[in-house]
DNA sequence: TATGAATGAGCCTTCATTCAT
DNA sequence: TATGAATGAAGGCTCATTCAT
């Protein structure tokens, strides 16, 4: 029966909800898996039927909510009117800084991901298709680099630095204003951004 | 008498040891102190004698030893036959190679100073002076900056931005050859690096 | 099903017969909940699921078995033959006289309530009804006032001038035979009640 | 030598007074011997050399300070005008009067009495002469009584009697104002106490 | 599928006491 | 006599996980 499974649906969409809010409340090392179920409203045993243990829910969680960073950004990107005339380089500092901002508007996503972010975990974020979505971010990074007129050395690569660099120097920078604020950094950063890239460029496309 | 200050500092220093054994085996969270005094084989009281508690230890331990990868890198820095020769790009990236050789070859190491390490502590790291070395990198690093013929523009941004860069790319080149292995990384990085220093620079000194 | 309810009522019945038990024989403080529950022969965990902590337990031990102590009393006073004839301050000394032998029999319970009342705790003893008893000594009390043909000035302060002389001198005659035994100190202890139940006498009612 | 004797003598009086200080204020079961040896300036070992454990030094200052609250109050009295024409009552409440005043003047001290006082431990302090000083309250109850003119029955009963009743009920009057508060529970508690006194009262002296 | 009572290993921390100095 | 580092048993308490219902 569909309602049964919407259900269902609904006990677990109800444990990821919660489980969130908790985890960025009060940092998941300190939350129990006490707490999530008595705020979910749910039983204890209940928890084990649809998560494995307490990794395997904030896995789950870092997947969607860094899969939805990219997914705002990317279709925020898309309703950009002169969008035509944005080069490589345009188009990438769109999507980082629209991201920046969102992670400046919500500290705790942003504790939450840099504090159980791994590589592994964010590529698995960036390459898994949401259920009922088409894009993901490997295919748009794909596509903007066959629309660019330049051929890219070891694009993978350039992505990777870039993500480290942006993760690393946005935590410090908007929770701490370390070593300054995040008005101050950007520039910089996007500076820096851009010069990976252009380290980049290979020759033109015929 | 002496005697008994000795063992003291001998009981510090074998707790400090063990606890990093045991952390970059088992990992923080997963250690707990009865781990510690047992393999240190001294009394669970005794720990208290000599930390607040588990991040206590942790925290002294990260200054130590990321001060020290700092201290080694320079040291052979000086060693450098033709060190007269070297930009402050050179020195940078010297230094930036020593440590990541270092941490290539100590794995457990870095899997610890990665995970738990902010700007902050970094900073504390990199100020604080050991007790008996007159060394502390950024007395050094401002040495560096006076020593070229460049003026540079925001030179505590800039190090940070590669200090987050450098951490962020060999944790996960190390660790896990992902996005690629080291070897592959560094010329990237290094170039990046580069690109990331020039953007920097201002005008030559008078 | 009742059934899982009766368990979880026996539990907690077990838990706090075993606790009276073990705090009569050792005294509360060096009662630890390892012992209790360990006698008792439930986890350790399980402990938690019924009382907050050690002094929760204490605390409804004491209602529970000093509102026994005064149930039974009322319960002999009601049985008496002549009842009728009885004054207020026969009835007064007939509960107390009943409470202190009650009390001389079981010299456990005297030690444990003795060390560990407070007039609040007391109160709330004289007051709370139990689950399926429709007395509280309380109401009783007040009613005895009512059915004196005499008003009292203060009542309240009256009996709590009662209680603690009671309670005080039992304690100390009962237990270590000091400063005389118990049948010697009844007749002067009993003699002083009357003197301060007369000495709270006012005007007869109409 | 002299010296050594006096310091002795005042490591003593500075454990002791340290002791009651942290006793009166976090509670003797939550006061370490750390605590006490540490606010006193000594090593830990040295308490051993001066007391056998907590109880026994916690003993010491019970005897010590409700000897000295005797003291004071007979001293006040004896300053008191028209001493002759006090009957035995008078000085009794008198006494009990100042000595319920420095109480409520002091709680800490009464808590810390109160808590810890059995019959056994009072009648030791009444007993017990101070080191340089003539007076215990035994042998001036034992004086007052023969200055009346009357003889009493079982007059350690009627001392126990009276004991009890004023600790309990000042106990709760002034620190948690149960029933009542200290003001106007006097004049009931005086009353009572004439009550009892008077019930004791055998015939004339011839 | 859902429950939640029960578990018990394991955590951190305290502290009275000892003993070599 | 005085020290204070070291001890290690014991304490209170948490929590992921299980399982009978």
């Amino acid at each position: 029966m569909g309602k049964l499974e919407a259900n269902k649906q609904m006990k677990e969409t109800s444990l990821l909800n919660t489980a969130f809010e908790i985890f960025t409340t009060k940092g998941f090392s300190k939350t129990s898996i006490s707490d999530i179920v008595c705020h979910a409203g749910v039983a204890k045993g209940t928890f084990y039927l649809y998560f494995k243990d307490k990794y395997d829910i904030r896995n789950r969680l870092i997947c969607h909510k860094s899969g939805q960073l990219f997914r705002t950004a990317v279709q925020e990107l898309r309703k950009e009117n002169k969008l035509s005339e944005f080069t490589f380089e345009d188009k990438m500092i769109y999507i980082i800084d629209n991201i920046i901002n969102q992670l400046n508007e919500n500290q705790a996503l942003l504790t939450f991901i840099s504090k159980n972010l791994s590589w592994g975990v964010f590529k698995t974020a960036l390459t898994t298709p949401l259920r009922d979505s088409e894009l993901n971010f490997s295919d748009i990074y794909r596509k903007m680099l066959e629309d660019s007129p330049y051929h890219f050395k070891e694009p993978e690569v350039m992505l990777f630095l870039i993500v480290e660099l942006v993760s690393g120097a946005c935590y410090s920078a908007i929770l701490y204003q370390e070593p300054c604020s995040l008005e101050q950094l950007k520039p910089n950063l996007y500076n820096a951004i851009r010069m990976i890239i252009q380290s980049h460029k290979a020759n033109m496309k015929i």
